[in-house]
RNA sequence: GCGGCUGUAGCUCAGUGGAUAGAGCAUCUGUCUUCGGAACAGAGGGUCGGGGGUUCGAAUCCCUCCAGCCGUACCA
């Protein structure tokens, strides 16, 4: 039996099979197909599926396309999951849900549970999903805080769609970057001890390395300091590092996000790492070249713009090089079949040479998938601040959760396209109230969880509930919304974009709202879940579950709490 | 210079070949001692940056111009 996963294909299958037999009957000419017919028609008057098939066969066929709409029409197999097809100009042939098929589907919902949408599109592959990966120098900013909502929504959609979905935070402890780091970090140590010692040029002068290096000489004492005038310990380097992942990981957890491995650049460079077994598969694939002192890739002959050092000249390796290592490792060794690298937009000069290095190693180009996301403005007070660490003036992930709660946050970050520039307006998001869209989707949810409350105290529960008596215009209304979940996690499993996933939210949250309310708007009291006629309540109460079910999955896949009731701290005092 | 992203309602943004271009906020009008009103119903508001082209059909695809952001390192 169909169902909400499979029902699209379901009426690809009963359209295809109607063109057939009218080609079988003559009333239609034998010509080519085009294929994915079944459309979403904008607006609902017009069903909730559509074919525009026979637009696209008028030239060929050689008819009028509202002809050959009423002739497919006319062929189309009865079928409990659709009421008659209509016709409509200029040659649309319209599809709805019967009202049957749309109550077996609260059921259906109950039945399945929180995977009732669930897909196997992803089934028996590997993917992964690489995000934040901020360089452990400093703590987290409100710009990585959008990686982190895309990168975990992102996984949660993939899995949701059936791949074998891991998290992963690449850890930069190695580099020029580090070693910057490592400078900063004993002279603001020194300073602890009264040298006077200047942050090196180019060091990082925010006031969280003074920070860090207190925390190191509260665990440690002196025991990382040198004579006066020489360098530092690598240890203390590893230490601070060490310290400032720590940071990182509580943070991301505070935010709700959950890793399946911290991968440490470093490893790649020990015995039997990945780099390494890379490298020499790129020299014996005669695509390393010795050059000027350094090692280069000659990636211009795959079709990059030059060739790129992955050695450099002192010996060290470039951040490509330990790239290309680490993404031997994701495809070759851990074979995974997809994987996404989410990055900040600064970044995208990268994109192609990695893709095209990764093809150099053997893996499927089209299996690395760079999700790009613009970089962050952020407003306070009208004022527009630009996001750099290196400035050290930043507004942090933590300060951001702190003052809004990382469900907003959340909710915020992914409602924006990753490729659009977003404006975080610290004001907006920090008020609790309905200028704040997250408070709408969790109340609706809060208010169904109330409804079964209050329908428990009075003896009522789900349990026999007949869904057949679910005939109202907005009950069936909000079965399609739960029903288009579905559709939802597959777009955003194929096109890699969350952003579907908080729009999607909204209107389920309307479409029970608007249930909700309407008794109130047409004053009709016997159109209330819990009514004086204990079936139907108890039919009613039976969406309410399976709606329930629904929203709470979609906040879940967001990585948002789904309250069953909703704090009004502060609202009251602002007030 | 070259390359990438972006340009849609007053604001923040969805919509990536289909029917009258949508949502939230803001503005205005109703509902209103609520199965929790952080709600519902409705209204106004658009030359989809400009100009060409492809198509039965374009916000969407192609070309071109304009504006903003980013990149074009032996930084990451």
């Amino acid at each position: 039996m169909a169902d909400a996963r499979n029902i699209r294909q379901h009426l690809e299958a009963l359209l295809d099979a109607a063109v057939r037999a009218a080609v079988v009957a003559h009333d239609l000419p034998d010509v080519p197909v085009p294929g994915s017919a079944i459309e979403r028609p904008k607006d609902a008057a017009n069903g909730d599926f559509a074919s525009s098939l026979p637009l696209r066969l008028a030239r060929a066929a050689m008819k009028p396309p509202i002809a050959i709409a009423e002739v497919i029409a006319g062929h189309i197999a009865a079928d409990p999951a659709i009421d008659p097809p209509t016709v409509a100009p200029p040659g649309f042939i319209n599809l709805r849900l019967s009202n049957a098929f749309l109550q077996s589907q609260v059921e259906q919902v109950i039945a399945l549970g929180p995977g009732y949408a669930d897909l196997t599109l992803g089934k028996g592959k590997k993917a992964q999903v690489e995000f934040v990966s901020a360089n452990p120098t400093g703590p987290l900013h409100v710009g990585n805080g959008r990686g982190a909502a895309i990168g975990d929504a992102l996984a949660s959609g993939l899995a949701a769609a059936g791949y074998e979905t891991e998290r992963e935070y690449y850890v930069n402890d190695a580099g020029t970057q580090t070693d910057t780091f490592g400078d900063t970090l004993y002279a603001r140590y020194q300073q602890l001890f009264g040298r006077d010692v200047e942050i090196p040029k180019d060091g990082y002068p925010g006031s969280y390395m003074a920070v860090l290096a207190r925390e190191i000489k509260d665990e440690a004492g002196d025991a990382f300091l040198r004579p006066a005038g020489e360098f530092g310990p690598p240890e203390l380097n590893t230490r601070g590092i060490e310290v400032m992942v720590e940071h990182i990981r509580d943070t991301l957890e505070h935010f709700g996000v959950r890793y399946d491995r911290w991968f440490s650049e470093r490893s790649l460079y020990d015995p039997g790492g990945a780099y390494s077994e890379a490298m020499d598969l790129l020299a014996a694939n005669g695509q390393l070249v010795e050059r000027e002192g350094a090692r280069w890739f000659t990636s211009s002959e795959l079709g990059e713009d030059k060739d790129n050092v992955v050695v450099r000249s002192d010996g060290r390796p470039t951040y490509y090089g330990s790239d290309i290592a680490y993404h031997f490792d994701k495809f070759v060794r851990r074979e995974f079949d997809l994987v996404i690298d989410v990055w900040g937009a600064d970044h995208h000069g990268h994109v192609s040479r990695l893709k095209t290095a990764t093809q150099a190693v053997g893996a499927d180009r089209e299996a690395l998938q760079v999700l790009l996301y613009q970089l962050v403005t952020l407003k306070r007070g009208g004022e527009i601040v630009r996001l750099s660490k290196r400035s050290g003036e930043i507004i942090t992930l933590d300060e951001l959760i702190d003052e809004v709660g990382a469900d907003a946050a959340r909710f915020f970050f992914l409602l924006r396209s990753p490729g659009a520039q977003m404006e975080f307006d610290l004001d907006l998001a920090k008020k609790q109230s309905n200028e704040n869209p997250v408070f709408y989707v969790q109340y609706a949810h809060a208010r169904l969880a109330g409804i079964l409350r209050h329908g428990a105290e009075q003896g009522l529960t789900p349990e026999g509930g007949d869904v057949s008596l679910l005939t109202q215009p907005h009950e069936l209304a909000l079965i399609r919304e739960m029903m288009r979940l579905t559709e939802v996690i597959q777009l955003v499993a194929t096109t890699y974009e969350p952003q579907h996933l908080p729009h999607y939210a909204m209107s389920l949250a309307t479409a029970f709202h608007a249930l909700n309310d309407a008794f109130k708007q047409q004053n009709d009291s016997s159109l209330k879940t819990i009514t004086d006629d204990a079936e139907m309540s108890r039919a009613r109460l039976r969406l309410v579950q399976a709606a329930k079910i629904s929203l709470a999955r979609v906040l879940g896949l967001m990585g948002m709490s789904a309250p069953e009731r909703m704090e009004r701290a502060e609202a009251a005092i602002e007030a």
